[in-house]
DNA sequence: CAAAATACCTGCATGC
DNA sequence: TGCATGCAGGTATTTT
């Protein structure tokens, strides 16, 4: 389920348990996941502390002392299980063990995650990042960077803002949740958003992904380490998955039948029809 | 160039 | 119970 709260949330808990030790080994099971895994990529990582982590978009960056990153991505289906059993999970595909004795696997049944490498100098010239979309909780990204990017974008702004050329980080869910919260219609032209629309959601963006941060934060606090690992918490969505139901906001029939659930480019989107009026 | 369709893969809920 | 179907939170690539 990783977005840009999840896949932080996960890159905190990989850096509290992992951060300043060196990976002993990686057990690969086997040789690719979405892509091929580089070939040399047990010997580049083995022997190698870590040093630091980042995060670009939903992508996790683990810096090793060699000056080499590794590049891991969750996919649809990935997540990270710290002190995994030696008996591998269903689907963990890779184990990273740490000179302190612990295991952090990587499961994903979909394998739509990757893993690679690139030089930490080089992060930002990496294929996947070079033509990536701004940070959205970075304070360069205002609304007027975005009013920017979307002009003479003809397509609606549900699926513009899933274009992670456009802002980095954003899924399914945020992007709903981010248009509820700033009152706009997920069919509304991009190009045609109003300046002040613009700025209202910048900040629904800023605002949903920090309160989603902080929830996953609170959870990683005190985490166990249940067999479900890490970045699976409990979301506070308004309009996601809520088909039919009031909205926080819904003063109920017969004014208004609840969220509702449509299709655009394949995907669904859930939005208040009274909260989100088309124009 | 932008926008839409396609491809990748497994698990799960649903309906017959 | 078994089986077919559709859908799932991602994104690079291909096609239009």
């Amino acid at each position: 389920m990783p977005e840009l709260p999840e896949v932080e949330t996960v890159m905190r808990g990989m850096q509290i348990a992992l951060q300043g030790h060196a990976l002993s080994d990686v057990i690969l099971r086997r040789p690719d996941l979405r892509w091929q895994i580089p070939a040399d990529f047990r010997q580049s990582v083995a022997g190698q502390t870590i040093i630091g982590f980042r995060r670009r978009g939903k992508y996790i960056l683990i810096r090793l002392s060699n000056n080499l990153s590794i590049v891991l991505h969750l996919g649809m289906s990935g997540r990270i299980v710290l002190d995994s059993p030696i008996a591998p999970a269903l689907h963990e595909h890779v184990t990273f063990l740490t000179e302190d004795g612990r295991r952090c696997g990587f499961v994903d049944p979909r394998r739509f995650g990757m893993l690679d490498l690139v030089p930490t100098t080089h992060e930002e010239r990496y294929k996947f990042f070079s033509a990536m979309g701004p940070e959205p909780l970075e304070p360069a990204f205002t609304g007027a960077v975005l009013h920017a990017a979307l002009k003479g974008r003809k397509s609606p702004i549900k699926t513009t803002l899933l274009d992670q050329k456009i802002v980095s980080g954003l899924g399914n869910i945020y992007v709903c949740e981010a248009l509820y919260r700033a009152g706009i219609h997920p069919k509304t032209l991009a190009g045609t958003l109003k300046p002040q629309e613009t700025k209202r959601l910048v900040q629904a963006i800023k605002d949903v992904l920090n309160e989603a941060i902080a929830a996953g934060g609170s959870s990683l606090k005190d985490y166990v380490r249940p067999e479900g690992g890490l970045g699976y918490f409990q979301h506070a969505w308004r309009v996601y998955g809520r088909k039919g139901q009031p909205c926080p906001d819904c003063p109920g029939p017969p004014d208004c039948m609840g969220v509702e659930q449509i299709t655009q480019a394949g995907r669904s989107t859930f939005f208040c029809p009274l909260r989100q009026k088309i124009r």
